[in-house]
DNA sequence: GAGTATATGTTCCGCGTTTAGACAAATTCC
DNA sequence: GGAATTTGTCTAAACGCGGAACATATACTC
């Protein structure tokens, strides 16, 4: 039950239902491709001729189009198939980390074309526009087979505004209100789309098209890393607030008195289970205050750790189980106030996962507040999946896919 | 942008355009009444003869009326007035807590009639849906005049399944899977629909017309009282989750280290700011372990301890600001994963608004991620409004206005 | 191999809805 | 009293869904 704004609404035109009715053939098309004209029109409820009609139209944006005769089921006129056309267009997505920044060149559909390129992030936002705008047409070159790029999508740790293309604020780049996307896209001379990480992964995760997995529901994407990064989608959408900075689950405390985060606060799940946090415990001394490494820590990585763990290295193991702990009672948090049908976690932390599994879900149901909520589904997403370029990608790709804003 | 779900979605029809317009002219009507068809049509930026048909149509389902002609703001003819029509109509909020049971009789658009009605809550469900249905009835004879009773909403301090209308856990009441809505409409021969009290209270809130608040943006609405009650607003709907759970921000923890919850685990925000656990700061030892009160603090409430704590009482005054500054700490978090338009904030506590405003907002600020969330609007919510009855009446109002769903 | 049954895809008309514009009624200004 | 202006209604056109007929294509049957 959804209130019409009074402030801001959509009245239905003479177009609207064919435009609604085109993005749910579009959708059902991307969704259960190859498919007919017939099987869609059984699939909408619709007359075969409407859904003709449907069809012709995204042919004629070439947005499908007309494969090979299916076999016939029983007797009767063979189908013709349909498909999404992502021939000859492609899509760029651009991972910003604090150290360094990745790329990866998708077909619409978000299938990887070519290996991942990365260099290291230059701090200075001048400096990066040009070393990216640089390598993105170099991997276009590269790559001129593919046909024309249709965009390209720019996630960032930080929070930024989708609309004005700016990045509000990135701790870790130290970015303060930087306009990253006009001058990208100046220099690229294609439309560029920059959002959250952890908005995007979520973005990504809701416009991925798995059989295994029911779309429906809420959904929570949580990214442990060197900080922790969550995107929230509710009513398939993802949950952006006022300001573009809802979905901070990172920031939520698991104890106001707890150790100091990177935020300024102190006791933040983040502050619990980010990797340097976990490598802290390790270690027995803080090595979230900035300073220099010693020898010993200075290139030893939570694989490393888990490693280790896996090898029966007692001390790294409790630091590891620590963690999984930790994760547990933040993830109930999300469980509490999302009542999500699906949690998705990605990370380094996630290698360890049948290790730490039973550990975070025996955390999680100590304080979920009910039986539902401890068996909430767990996903992990693979850091082989690239889930930050995937959501990046779909930041070009998914609009031509959404629904119409009506009413 | 939303996505639509491949397994659930709605065709638009050839009504489905006039459902939408008929909806949006309806709210906007409500939004601007009195209003003629001929302002409603720029409103709406469609013909005059759309908006006319439209309004026929809401005239023919005695949705709206029409009422004495207006003034000719320059020359021309005088404009008909348009009105909801909430004559002869009524709808019945009933408020269930642990302690007592309210009754309240409203119209349509939520305008009380008469007195808000109480009696003792009856923890065995049979006595109370009894008592209830006796009360509503005699509610209803006594106020024949107001028309028919369109339905009967009723809130909860627990789970519930609004769509099943049973109560699935109600710790307060001691309910675990009980059905309400069926015998109580049976009762009565009105139709009940029931839900959680702080979802209802979100509700309410947002569909009440306040000149004075834009109705954009998320919100949610917190409720401080025995419990922490809260309901969350995202893209103009309750957030209700997977099983409508969602919005439990009082169980979201301050310090997992802190004093043990009625939900079982330690340290949830609740523990900080309900009303026994002010008291128990003040009295200086625990009066949540649910054993007799003694003589000092049997009849003492909250209210008592804000007006000692205004009339100068240090030790009062250090246990209301004391539970200011947890209940800023706890917005923060709301703050910083749904980051909401504006918060509404209800319950005793609130009395005192004047007194802890300060300190509720610097402690706020201490966790906000951004200057913009440190500032977030909030909004207090007196008992004189009656929140949760509002929302009781609102579970009934509100689906007459809600958009269509579409696509 | 011809006839029949069945499925796919196209075409045509009916009807509901928006869009555009004309028109009568009502009111004020000059 | 006439012109200008506003409201509300009405009619025709454009657009899209709803339903059914039709052509096409394939398999089965005799």
């Amino acid at each position: 039950m959804r209130k019409i704004n009074p402030h801001d609404f959509k009245v239905a035109r003479r177009g609207t239902s064919r435009e609604i009715n085109r993005q749910i053939a579009l959708n059902l098309i991307r969704a259960h491709q190859p498919i007919s004209r017939a099987d869609l029109a059984r699939l909408m409820n619709v007359r075969r001729g409407v859904a003709s009609l449907l069809v012709g139209e995204l042919l004629s944006e070439s947005l499908i189009f007309e494969g090979a005769l299916g076999e016939a089921v029983g007797r009767g006129r063979r189908p013709t198939f349909l498909y999404i056309d992502s021939r000859q267009r492609c899509v760029v997505g651009v991972d910003i980390r604090a150290s360094r920044t990745y790329i990866m060149l998708t077909d619409l559909m978000g299938k990887q074309l070519g290996v991942v390129n990365s260099f290291q992030t230059s701090k200075d936002i001048d400096v990066l526009t040009k070393d990216l705008a640089r390598r993105v047409k170099q991997v276009l070159a590269d790559f001129s087979d593919v046909g024309a790029c249709e965009g390209v999508g720019v996630v960032v740790p930080g929070m930024v505004d989708p609309a004005l293309g700016r990045v509000l604020h990135a701790p870790t780049l130290g970015w303060r209100d930087v306009n990253l996307r006009d001058p990208l896209a100046a220099a690229l001379g294609i439309p560029v789309h920059i959002e959250n990480s952890g908005k995007a992964c979520a973005l990504a995760q809701l416009w991925t098209t798995r059989s295994d997995v029911v779309a429906s529901g809420n959904s929570v994407f949580v990214s442990v890393s060197d900080g922790v990064g969550t995107g929230v989608v509710v009513n398939g959408e993802v949950m952006r607030g006022r300001h573009n900075t809802a979905g901070e689950f990172g920031h939520v405390p698991l104890n106001i008195d707890g150790p100091r985060c990177s935020c300024g606060a102190t006791g933040c799940w983040e502050a619990y289970v980010s990797n340097l946090a976990t490598l802290s415990r390790y270690f027995g001394r803080d090595l979230t205050d900035g300073r220099p490494r010693d020898a010993e820590t200075a290139s030893f990585t939570v694989e490393d750790l888990i490693a280790r763990a896996r090898a029966g290295d007692a001390k790294a193991l409790a630091a590891v189980n620590s963690t999984a702990r930790y994760l547990g009672l933040g993830l109930a948090s999300i469980i509490n106030s999302v009542d999500p049908a699906r949690i998705y976690i990605g990370g380094e932390i996630t290698t360890a996962w049948s290790l730490i599994e039973p550990i975070v879900r025996s955390a999680l149901r100590e304080r979920t507040l009910t039986d539902f909520g401890g068996a909430t589904e767990i996903h992990i997403v693979p850091a082989e999946e690239h889930p930050r370029l995937r959501g990046a990608v779909a930041l070009v790709a998914a609009p031509a896919f959404a629904a119409p804003m009506v009413a």
